[in-house]
DNA sequence: TAGACTGTTTCGTATTATGAAACAACCGTC
DNA sequence: GACGGTTGTTTCATAATACGAAACAGTCTA
């Protein structure tokens, strides 16, 4: 029990209150029995935990037939996220740019962990396929565009740490599954000055990307161009990645007004 | 002491834990000391609050400067409630229908207490000024063209309590501060079949608005148009209105395929 | 009617969170 | 260079709090 003991939530109920959360967040609704067995409560407690998320406002339960679901007060508690990022507001305008430009579903994200975060995109409109905004989707950095632009960028012991704590998943046969072979595609990636991703994580798919830098700001972020490899061979990436380059220099040179004091935008709300 | 007692919350902790995450919502990040005295927690029990939220991956410190932040975790959150709601899927093409044939921004809302939240949009591609989506954001019902139309559809008691609960502020000479100002709007409503928003929230903003419902769904749902004034006159709203309804009419009868059991749907990330 | 489900409430107990205080590590000042 | 003033962190005895078995109250099925 010395070494080995996980480390512990210091509050426990913590552990039961999100556990609660996050099963509600992937099921439309849930039963008080349901939610008990699969966090291994007891109904009384489970009970305690529902009715407590009721009186933050989190959850709601259905009068007639009990059972709980979430209200939408998270996603108010993302859109101030999102809107606290000043970056988004200066990027957006050049991601539209891109995609008329390119005619390519553009895409804006940043690091959390081992992953990319999508913070922002722009769905291209010449194609039939809908693509609703996933803004707050995932994606791991060893197996996306973005994320190789923005490994490139890592000492090799961030890089590092990032790799091993990774689940590297084989999800086409172009994924980089070894870590020699992602330290080769990064050399290729600051060599270029922009990530292709090959197909390495969605068969049909390719995608070319680049990190941006934000002075004072302590986190990376990328953007990329995404398409049907039936609309990107190799001579179009030549081409956009001169379309590419050109908008991260863009960037790079933007300075972003970071951390306005009391961050007190205009409203602007609309009905 | 005894009707007077406010229902407190079962889990004393849950308090300090949300309070935490929402105070972190709002800036950027935060200090320790500063946290602690906004929640009047001790700094101890702010210090194991704020470990706790860092063990569950919903708050992240800034390893030099000691300073608390908030991780992306929670718009993954958001982003899974959003994805599974299989309504967005099937109204997002006719939004993006109707912006192209008015032109102008489409909204599409559903009702969370007083409030309507938006769920999706649509933004005008004419207009110079970039509105950065904001799902997940809200209006209260009374001051907003969906608003209206959702509140015309409920029964009497339900309204009042709508409007009991609703803190009424005048954002601007129209809008409405009385129940009786309101129950005579909605007859307009129900006469009309849409809602019109006539600078009632904000100055120089008009909009038409309808509610839709889902058989089987205990929401209500509105979608609406959006547009200055100065594009907005009483012609254009008379027109508009004609597509409204039409679009009401073709989204009533679509069948939406509801709480799809496992909810797996295909996951289709990009890079 | 009996049985098997729901979700809810109670209450004695033990676990758990609490916060004052001491600690360590900065930073700018005097 | 010791100072007071900041950070954030840790400890620990105590009180408060969350716990869960069990009983309860419904509802639906057989």
């Amino acid at each position: 029990m010395e070494q080995i003991e996980n480390t512990k939530n210091p509050i426990q109920v913590a552990d039961r209150l999100f556990g609660a959360l996050e099963y509600l967040s992937v099921r439309p609704s849930a039963g008080l029995s349901e939610i008990a067995a699969h966090l291994r409560l007891n109904k009384s407690t489970a009970h305690r935990v529902l009715a407590s998320l009721e009186y933050l406002g989190y959850v709601q339960q259905d009068p007639v037939e009990g059972r709980y679901e979430l209200t939408l007060k998270v996603l108010s508690l993302s859109e101030q996220i999102l809107q606290r990022m000043d970056i988004r507001d200066v990027v957006h305008p050049y991601l539209r740019r891109l995609m008329e430009q390119t005619g390519e579903t553009v895409h804006f994200v940043r690091q959390d962990g081992v992953d990319a975060v999508y913070l922002d995109n722009v769905e291209t409109t010449r194609s039939s396929v809908r693509m609703i905004s996933r803004v707050g989707s995932r994606i791991p950095l060893y197996r996306s565009g973005v994320g190789k632009a923005m490994m490139a960028d890592m000492p090799e012991e961030e890089l590092r740490e990032v790799w091993n704590a990774s689940a590297v998943v084989r999800t086409t046969p172009n994924t980089i599954t070894t870590y020699p072979a992602l330290v080769k595609a990064l050399r290729t990636v600051r060599e270029t000055g922009y990530a292709l991703d090959n197909e390495e994580n969605e068969i049909g798919i390719r995608c070319i990307a680049s990190a941006i830098r934000i002075p004072g700001d302590g986190h990376r972020y990328a953007f990329s161009i995404s398409a049907p490899v039936t609309r990107m061979d190799d001579d179009r990436v030549q081409q956009l990645s001169h379309i590419i380059l050109e908008v991260k220099e863009n960037l790079d040179a933007t300075p972003i007004r970071h951390l306005s004091p009391a961050s007190t935008r205009s409203a602007g709300n609309q009905t």
